[in-house]
RNA sequence: GGUCGAGUGGUGGAACUGGCAGACACGCGGGACUCAAAAUCCCGUGCUAGCAAUAGCAUGAGGGUUCAACUCCCUCCUCGACCACCA
C-alpha cells in the first residue's frame, strides 16, 4: 500500500539529518573537484522574518546548489546576517531594548524559517556583521584605508534626514528625499568621514570588461560613475582682471554661446560682489539668500519655471571673442563641471529656457542630420545631437565630434583652459550618525589629532546601553556615552575622545563574501590560501535594489584589498544576475498595509516546503515579477501528490520498461538539468508535469526509478529523500550522482517529421533517423496527402534539413 | 531627457544557436463518481467558418532578408524598471 503524501510527517525529519552532519557542504582547498561559488544576497533579519521574496529566490539557488553537487561540484553556498542598520535600531528604542539582542531573536528566527525550507546552506560558516569577530576586521579595512589615504575627513554640507537623525550618502537620496524612510533631505554642515572613491572610478569602469555581469548591470554601473570629458576654459571679465573658468561638454558649440551661468552657492559670487555694479549686487544677494532656503526637491523640480539674477557683469569668450552677460542660477549645481556653465539656447533645452525667460539671443551654429539649419524658436526645436559645424569661424565644416577635438588642443595650446575627465561618482561620505553601525576606530587627541587605533586594539566594540536616542545637533548618540567617550591618545598618552560616528550599512556588506571563505580566521580577515581557492565568487543573485551602491562599493573595497595583497583578483563577481520580485494578488508590491503580504511560514505549514519551492519556481521565469495566484499553487500541490503516488506505484509493479519510456526519461534528465542550470526552473517543473501525464501509466525498470527520485532532488528535496527511502534505499539521495545522459537516447530511431509546402505544414512522414536526403524524399513523395497538394504542380525546391523537417517549395 | 528591458490565447507563461507557435499550469465548458457538495478522475478549449474532414487568420503595427521569422534587420507605437535641471 503505498503512502500518502504527508509533508508534516517526513520534511523536518530530512532536515534535522541533513544539517546536523552537513555532509553536503563545501570542502576546503579540494583540488580534485571543481569549485563553484554561489552567492545569494545576505538576508537583513527584519523583526517579521521571511519574505515570500527570500523564499523564492534562496530556493532557486538552492535547487542550483544541489543539482551542481550531484554533478559533482565542490559548492559554496554560505548565508549569514546583514544586521547593521537604522530598522533594528528605531524599533529597539521604540521597545526600549538593546539592539544586540533584538537581532539575536530576529536572526534566530530568520535560521529557523531558512532551515524549514530544506536549504542546504553551509550553516557553520554564518557571518554576522554585527558580531565583534566579524566586524573587527570590517574596522581593520578601514584602518588600512586611512593609512593609505583613501579615508579622510572633511567639514563638508551632506544630505541629513531630519527624521532618522543621520546624514546619507547622495545614493541614498532619491528624489531629495531619504531613501529609507521617504523625508527630505535638508543640507547640513558636518565634519565627516569620506572614503575616496573616486579614485579608483577608472578602474570601476575598465574593469567591467573582466566579468559578465548582465548588460543592464554594467550600464548602470557605468552611468553611476558617469565618466565625461570635460572642457574648462578660461573668460577674462570685461572690464576687470578677473578670470572665470567655465566648463562644457559641447564646446563644440561655443560660437553658439550667448550667455554664462553660476551656481548661487559658488564663491566667486562673493569675490566678484564689489565688482557688480550697485544695482545688480543686492539683487544678486537677494537670490543667493532665496537660494539657500529652497529645499532640494523644489530645486530639482525641472518643471519649474527658470529664474535667476544678472550680476552685471560680462565675460569675454576667449574662442569667439563675443560678449556674454553672466547670471547666477539655482539650475547649475556646484558639484557639476566648475560648477560655472556657458549657456549655448539653440543646443541646450535647460538653457533655451532660461534665454527667454531673460531674452537672450539663440544663435544656431550645428546642422541636425538631415541638413536644417532653420533657427531655432521654441524648445522642440532645440537640437542636442551631434552634426555639421557651421557659423563657427575656424570650426566650420568639422564634425561636432572633430570640433571638439580642436577645441580641445586650442585651449591647451593657448594656455587658457584644460581638457578633464569628471566622474558624476562622488566620494563616498562614510559617516553616520547613529548607534548601530561599526564604531569607527578613530581617536581625536587634542595634541596629536586624528589618530588610528592599533590593529591590536580591534575591535572597538560598541558599548551595551539603552539611552541611545540620536540628537538634531548632528552629533551620534554614542557622544553622550562619557565613559566610552573618553579615552587615551595611543600615540602620546594623553586625554583623547574617541570618533562617535559609526560605520553605514553598506560596510559589513562590502566584504562579507570573502569572510564567507574563512569565517572563524582570527588572524586575518580571511587566509589568502582560502580566498584563492573559492574567490572569485562564480554567481551571485540578488535583487535590482543592490546593483549600483551595493556592487558598486563592495567592488571599490576589494580592490583595495586587491591592491594591498590581501586577495589576488581584482573583481569579486563574476556574474551579477537580478530576480524579479514576487508582488501581491493584486499586483502591487506586497505591503502589510495592502494587506496583500503572503507569509511563507503559512504556506509551508499548509502545503509543505517542497511544495512552496516547487510553486514557488512554477509561478514565471527567475528574472521577471510574478503575481501570487492561490490557484496555481493548488495546481503544484496537486501534481507532486501524484508524483509521490506515481513513483510508489512505479516501483512496486517495476519490470522491463519499452525503448520509448528510456527515451522520456533521458529527455527528462536533460531539461531538468538544463532548466535548472540556466535558471529556468517554471521549464524544469513543467517538465515534471509534462513527463507525468504522459508516461505516469507506463512500466518503469528500477534503475529509471531510481533516476526520477534523484532528479527530483534539487526541485522537491524532502519528498526525493522520502522517496528514496521508502524505495528501501539506506544512503541520502544527495549523495547520488546526476544520471548520465545518454545522447543517442535523445532523438528517437523513427523520427515524425513535418512536411511543409510553401512554408506551410500539410502533413508528417515518418523517417528513419539519420536517413538520407534521397530516401526522405521518396518517402514524402509516396504520401498520398502530400502529393495530392502537389498534384499538377512543379517542385522548384525540396529542401530537407536532417531530422527535424521537410519544406517543398513549388 | 538618458540607459536597460518587455509586448505571444480569457490568464501566468513555453518555443535550444531561424525549422510543427501556444509546452506546462490556471480559468472555462462537458462528463464520471456522489442523495448532494468537496475532493478525485476523464474529455474539450488560440480566433473565424463548418456537423465534420478541413480551410483561412494569428506572436504590438508596418516594411525587409529567407525555402522558412515570436526569433535576424529597418521604421513606428505601447508598457515597465532604473537614473536624471549632469550642461
Amino acid at each position: 500500500m503505498s503512502k500518502q503524501y504527508n509533508p508534516k510527517d517526513f520534511e523536518s525529519k530530512w532536515q534535522e539529518k541533513w544539517f546536523s552532519n552537513m555532509r553536503y557542504k563545501a570542502q576546503d582547498l579540494l583540488k580534485d573537484k571543481e569549485k563553484f561559488y554561489q552567492l545569494v544576497e545576505f538576508p537583513y533579519p527584519s523583526g517579521p522574518g521571511m519574505h515570500i521574496g527570500h523564499t523564492r529566490n534562496y530556493s532557486m539557488a538552492d535547487a542550483v546548489v544541489r543539482l551542481r553537487r550531484m554533478k559533482g561540484q565542490n559548492v559554496l553556498f554560505p548565508i549569514g546576517w546583514d544586521a547593521f542598520g537604522l530598522p533594528t535600531e528605531n524599533y529597539a528604542l521604540k521597545v526600549k531594548r538593546p539592539p544586540q539582542e533584538i537581532t539575536k531573536e530576529n536572526i534566530d528566527n530568520f535560521r529557523k524559517q531558512l532551515k524549514s525550507l530544506g536549504l542546504t546552506f553551509d550553516w557553520d560558516r554564518e557571518v554576522n556583521t554585527t558580531d565583534p569577530d566579524y566586524y573587527k576586521w570590517t574596522q581593520w579595512i578601514f584602518l588600512k584605508l586611512y593609512e593609505h589615504g583613501l579615508a579622510y575627513m572633511a567639514d563638508m554640507p551632506i544630505n541629513w534626514c531630519p527624521k532618522c537623525k543621520t546624514g546619507c550618502a547622495n545614493e541614498e537620496v532619491i528624489d531629495g528625499k531619504h531613501e529609507r524612510c521617504g523625508t527630505p533631505v535638508e543640507q547640513k554642515k558636518l565634519k565627516q568621514w569620506v572614503l575616496k572613491i573616486t579614485e579608483y572610478a577608472d578602474r570601476l569602469i575598465d574593469d567591467l570588461d573582466k566579468v559578465e555581469y548582465l548588460d543592464s548591470v554594467k550600464a548602470l554601473q557605468r552611468n553611476w560613475i558617469g565618466r565625461k570629458t570635460w572642457y574648462d576654459i578660461d573668460y577674462q571679465i570685461e572690464g576687470t582682471d578677473e578670470t572665470v573658468r567655465v566648463s562644457t561638454t559641447r564646446p563644440d558649440t561655443q560660437f553658439g554661446a550667448t550667455f554664462v551661468v553660476v551656481a548661487p552657492e559658488h564663491e566667486i559670487l562673493k569675490r566678484l560682489m564689489d565688482k557688480m555694479p550697485e544695482e545688480n549686487r543686492e539683487e544678486v544677494r537677494e537670490y543667493i539668500e532665496q537660494a539657500k532656503k529652497r529645499s532640494e526637491i523644489e530645486r530639482l523640480d525641472e518643471t519649474r519655471e527658470k529664474t535667476g539674477a544678472f550680476t552685471g557683469l560680462y565675460a569675454i569668450n576667449s574662442i569667439t571673442s563675443s560678449r556674454m552677460p553672466i547670471y547666477a542660477t539655482d539650475f547649475v549645481l556646484t558639484t557639476v563641471g566648475t560648477g560655472m556653465v556657458v549657456g549655448v539656447p539653440a543646443h541646450d533645452r535647460r538653457d533655451f529656457e532660461f534665454a527667454q525667460k531673460f531674452d537672450l539671443p539663440v544663435i544656431r551654429v550645428i546642422e541636425s542630420k538631415n541638413g536644417d539649419r532653420f533657427d531655432i524658436t521654441s524648445v522642440d526645436e532645440v537640437y542636442e545631437d551631434e552634426g555639421e559645424v557651421y557659423n563657427s569661424d575656424f570650426m566650420n565644416g568639422l564634425s561636432t565630434q572633430g570640433a571638439r577635438v580642436k577645441v580641445g588642443e586650442y585651449i591647451e595650446e593657448e594656455g587658457i583652459g584644460e581638457v578633464v575627465t569628471r566622474y558624476h561618482l562622488q566620494d563616498w561620505i562614510f559617516s553616520r550618525q547613529r548607534y548601530w553601525g561599526e564604531p569607527i576606530p578613530i581617536v581625536h587627541c587634542e595634541k596629536c589629532g586624528v589618530v588610528p587605533l592599533p590593529e591590536e586594539e580591534l575591535p572597538l566594540e560598541l558599548p551595551v546601553v539603552t539611552e541611545y536616542e540620536p540628537s538634531d545637533d548632528g552629533r551620534s548618540p554614542l557622544a553622550n556615552i562619557d565613559e566610552w567617550v573618553n579615552t587615551t591618545c595611543p600615540k602620546c598618552g594623553g586625554p583623547a575622545e574617541r570618533e562617535t560616528n559609526t560605520m553605514p550599512n553598506w560596510a559589513g556588506s562590502s566584504w562579507y563574501f570573502l569572510r564567507y571563505c574563512d569565517p572563524d580566521n582570527d588572524k586575518e580577515l580571511a587566509s589568502k590560501e582560502l580566498t584563492d581557492y573559492w574567490m572569485r565568487v562564480d554567481h551571485y543573485e540578488g535583487g535590482s535594489e543592490h546593483i549600483t551602491l551595493h556592487l558598486l562599493y563592495s567592488r571599490f573595497w576589494h580592490k583595495f584589498l586587491y591592491d594591498i595583497g590581501v586577495v589576488s583578483d581584482p573583481e569579486p563577481y563574476q556574474k551579477r544576475t537580478i530576480h524579479g520580485n514576487v508582488l501581491g494578488e493584486d499586483g502591487r508590491k506586497m505591503s502589510k498595509s495592502l494587506g496583500n503580504v503572503i507569509n511563507p511560514d503559512k504556506l509551508i505549514n499548509e502545503y509543505g516546503a517542497d511544495v512552496t519551492r516547487a510553486y514557488l519556481m512554477f509561478m514565471g521565469p527567475y528574472e521577471g515579477d510574478v503575481l501570487w495566484n492561490t490557484r496555481t499553487i493548488q495546481g503544484v500541490d496537486k501534481f507532486v501528490k501524484r508524483w509521490f503516488a506515481f513513483i510508489q506505484q512505479a516501483w512496486v509493479s517495476a519490470g522491463e520498461s519499452e525503448k520509448d519510456t528510456e527515451v522520456a526519461v533521458n529527455k527528462l534528465v536533460d531539461r531538468i538539468e538544463r532548466g535548472i542550470l540556466d535558471w529556468k526552473f517554471n521549464t524544469a517543473v513543467a517538465a515534471f508535469m509534462g513527463f507525468y501525464n504522459n508516461y505516469n501509466d507506463r512500466k518503469f525498470s528500477k534503475d529509471q526509478i531510481e533516476r526520477l527520485i534523484t532528479i527530483s532532488t534539487p526541485i522537491m528535496p524532502h519528498l526525493s529523500e522520502e522517496l528514496w527511502a521508502i524505495t528501501g534505499h539506506k544512503n541520502s539521495v544527495m549523495e547520488n550522482e546526476w544520471p548520465e545522459i545518454d545522447e543517442s537516447m535523445l532523438v528517437e530511431d523513427i523520427l515524425e517529421i513535418p512536411v511543409q509546402i510553401n512554408g506551410r505544414v500539410r502533413g508528417r512522414v515518418e523517417i528513419e533517423k539519420g536517413a538520407t536526403e534521397k530516401k526522405v524524399k521518396e518517402k514524402v513523395l509516396e504520401d498520398d496527402k502530400i502529393s495530392a497538394f502537389i498534384k499538377g504542380k512543379n517542385i522548384k525546391r525540396f529542401i530537407y534539413i536532417e531530422d527535424k523537417i521537410v519544406n517543398i517549395v513549388l
